[in-house]
DNA sequence: TTTAAGATGGACAAAAATGTCCGATTCAAA
DNA sequence: TTTGAATCGGACATTTTTGTCCATCTTAAA
């Protein structure tokens, strides 16, 4: 339902809202995250050009949240590497009938926005929040204690 | 956010549920709902393989819904072609946790169970109840009156 | 029995998504 | 000023999805 470069993406802005003030290098966000290195650095220059992240260039850098998690929600991070089309027309382009959609689109477009909202509503730092046991990342060779749960 | 294979596989069986007990050849419904004919060839071989239309070969052959539109389901359709995966185990296949999810994922299968359910309490009849004004189909040859809004 | 309408399914083609490689560029620190 | 760490971005490879073609099988009607 949601595709690779999705998940990606969630993952590695998981990993950067963390610590958000520093850069971060691409080698190690993929370490972290178990992700392909190079499929990484496209993913993140398209959440660079979305203005999700920064990148800082040269020794030391890396990529850093452009704001804080809190001002972030899962929906921006989504939309800047595949966005989510609303139905908004007959997709059989059918002339003859206004903006309205048949049942069927009706329907689609309807969990199309329920999905749309549920992440527009939630941000980065909802996501981090750990007055409950759960934590989004863990290292891979410290193993959990008691609900320590990965990403 | 759904395949096209997804779409094809509801215009289809909207399609078939107008006039559920006769069998409809691949090409008029192919022509009806504006797709490529052999592409739907496969598409509605899925839908017969996972029960939702039987096939009639021969003369005046074609395929058929093999229950009443109020008893199909869109899930069952989507099932069909393209199955909605849940997320229930972590994706990083980190070891050492159980059967919990992080606050990441936990947010991401919520969302695709909320649209699982929206499918699975809606069916192909409630789709072509017209009580309304928007009918499920219309031909492209004949303009709609008022709101006659094509699939 | 012949014929035409129709599904079946294998093979292939095209396009999109995903993944990999590497040289060029940028910048900070030594 | 040199060097090393890091992004940038083009090229290419692989895999999945989507789309096309066609020979074969099946059945009803003529």
């Amino acid at each position: 339902m949601f595709s690779h470069t999705v998940e990606y993406a969630l993952r590695a802005v998981a990993a950067l809202a963390e610590d958000w003030e520093r850069p971060h290098a691409v080698q190690k966000i993929a370490d972290r995250t178990k992700m392909p290195n190079d499929y990484l650095a496209k993913v993140m220059q398209a959440l660079c050009r979305a203005g999700v992240v920064n990148a800082i260039r040269g020794r030391h850098g890396g990529y850093q949240l452009t704001q804080a998690p809190s001002k972030l929600t899962l929906l921006m991070v989504i939309n800047a590497v595949d966005p989510i089309k609303r139905i908004d027309r007959c997709p059989l382009g059918l002339p003859g009938h206004g903006p309205n959609l048949c049942p069927l689109h009706r329907r689609l477009d309807d969990a199309i926005r329920e999905t749309e909202n549920a992440f527009r509503y939630t941000t980065l730092a909802e996501l981090l929040d750990s007055t409950g046991p759960v934590r989004p990342l863990c290292p891979v060779d410290q193993p959990p204690a008691f609900i320590n749960v990965a990403l």
